[in-house]
DNA sequence: TGGACTTAGGTGATAAAGTCACTGTAGCAA
DNA sequence: TTGCTACAGTGACTTTATCACCTAAGTCCA
C-alpha cells in the first residue's frame, strides 16, 4: 500500500492491523477551496497528506477565521479526529489551500487501533503533543507579538512555502490566516510598502527587502 | 498508598508498576505563591493535586502573564511533564495560588510507564487532549470575545471557585490571569461598578448583580 | 470593444484595548 | 505619627479593530 509510507507507524503494526487499515483507509482528491472537514459533518478520522496543502482553522460566530495549523505533504493530523478523543469539544474546520490528495483512516478504525496498540497510542500522543505545542506557540505569538511582526513572519513563511518572493495571495486571505480584519492587513502592508519592504499589486505581494522583514520579525 | 486514589489508572497497573510508583512518587507541601515548576528548572513530571490550587501560565519577555490552566483537588496535569513529550518546546510555569499539597511522578518514571503501558499511554493521551481542548477554548475566548465579557466570566468563575460573592483579589492578579494590563482591568471594573454590577474596595470585589454579569458573559 | 459585474484594495471616522507616566491613598509598621 | 509599600485611579497616547463607504482592476460577454 502506498499510504504505508505516509504513516510512520505502519511497520510496527501486526499484519492483521495492516490488513484492516488497507481495507478501510480512504483516498481522496480534492480541489483547492474544498472543505474536507467541519464540525457539522461526521468525523473524518486521521488525515495523511499525499500532496497539496491543507489548513485547519477555527471560526467565530460572526465569520472571522484564524488558522490553527497547516498541513503539507507527509503531514499527518488528528485535528480531524477530535471525535475520537474524549473531551475534545471544539470546532475545527479543514479546507484545501491547494488541490490536495490525502488518505483518511476512519474514526472508528483509528479508535480501535489506538485502543489496542501501544505503538499507535504513543504515535497519536506525539501527534497531539506536537499540535498542543504549536497551539501554544500560536498563542504566544498572538498574545505577545505586535501585528507588524506577525505579518512579517507570515509573509516570510509564505514565501518559504511557495519558494518565491512574489506571493499570490489576497489581503483577505492573510486576514483569515491571522485572525484579523482585512483593512488591518491592507494598512500594514501599505506601511511596509512605504518603507520599501514590499511591493503591492492587485493579488500579489512582492517581498523586496527580506532582510528588514526578518529583522522586524526577530 | 493514599495517592492511588488521585491517579485514576492506579488500579490498572501491574503490582510491579505500583511498586515502582510507590517508591518514586514525591509528595510536597508548598505555600501560596511558590513556583513549583518553570522552564529553567528540571522537569517536574506528572502532578496530582491533593489539596489547594495551582495555576499554569506562560510569561512574555517583558513579564506579562496569562493563565493557561488551573488545577484543583484531584486534578492531574502533565503540563509540568512537557519534557517527557517530544516536540513540546514551550515554557509553562506553575505556581501555587493557595497553600497546596501535591504528588509528582518523576519525569523518567512517568516516561517509562507511558512507554510500557497502554493504559498509562491512553490516560496521558486523554489528559493531553483535554489540555488541548482547554487551550483551544481559551484561544477562542481571547480571539472572539470582548474584554468586558471575558472579565465578567472570570469574576463569576472566581466566585464559583471561592464560593462567595466577595472576591479577595487584586486587579493586578486578574490582569495576570487574563493576559492584559492592570489599568485595563481597573477601568473595566470601574465601569462595572458604575453600572452597579460590582462594588470595589481595596483588595476586594463584591459581585452585586450576578445576573447582569452572566448576561454579559452570555 | 466597451459597458456591467465581480473581486480586491483603499480610506476616514470611530471604538476598544493596551501602553506610559504619573498621582493618590489605604493600611501597615517602626 | 510618619513614612513605606502595595494597590488603585487617571489622562494622554498608540495600536488594533470595526464600520461604512469608495475606487480600481480584471472578467464576462453582448
Amino acid at each position: 500500500m502506498e499510504f504505508a509510507e505516509y504513516l510512520p507507524v505502519w511497520d510496527k503494526l501486526t499484519e492483521e492491523q495492516q490488513q484492516r487499515l488497507s481495507e478501510l483507509v480512504e483516498f481522496r482528491k480534492v480541489k483547492k477551496g474544498t472543505h474536507i472537514h467541519d464540525s457539522s459533518a461526521e468525523c473524518l478520522g486521521l488525515v495523511m497528506v499525499r500532496s497539496g496543502q491543507l489548513r485547519a482553522y477555527i471560526l467565530s460566530e460572526d465569520g472571522r477565521e484564524i488558522t490553527i495549523s497547516r498541513l503539507f505533504e507527509y503531514d499527518v493530523s488528528l485535528l480531524s479526529a477530535s471525535c475520537v478523543m474524549p473531551d475534545m469539544q471544539f470546532n475545527v474546520m479543514i479546507e484545501a489551500e491547494k488541490d490536495t490528495e490525502f488518505w483518511s483512516i476512519p474514526a472508528c478504525l483509528f479508535k480501535n487501533l489506538v485502543d489496542e496498540s501501544l505503538v499507535v497510542s504513543t504515535y497519536s500522543r506525539n501527534l497531539l503533543s506536537s499540535n498542543f505545542s504549536e497551539l501554544m506557540w500560536l498563542m504566544e505569538q498572538i498574545m505577545w507579538k505586535s501585528f507588524d511582526k506577525r505579518l512579517a513572519a507570515f509573509l516570510l513563511e509564505e514565501a518559504a512555502i511557495e519558494d518565491t518572493s512574489v506571493l499570490k495571495i489576497t489581503h483577505e486571505k492573510i486576514a483569515a490566516h491571522m485572525g484579523t480584519a482585512r483593512e488591518v492587513v491592507t494598512r500594514m502592508l501599505r506601511y511596509f510598502q512605504s518603507e520599501g519592504m514590499v511591493k503591492l499589486t492587485r493579488g500579489t505581494i512582492e517581498l523586496t527587502d527580506r532582510k528588514r522583514l526578518e529583522e522586524l520579525n526577530g
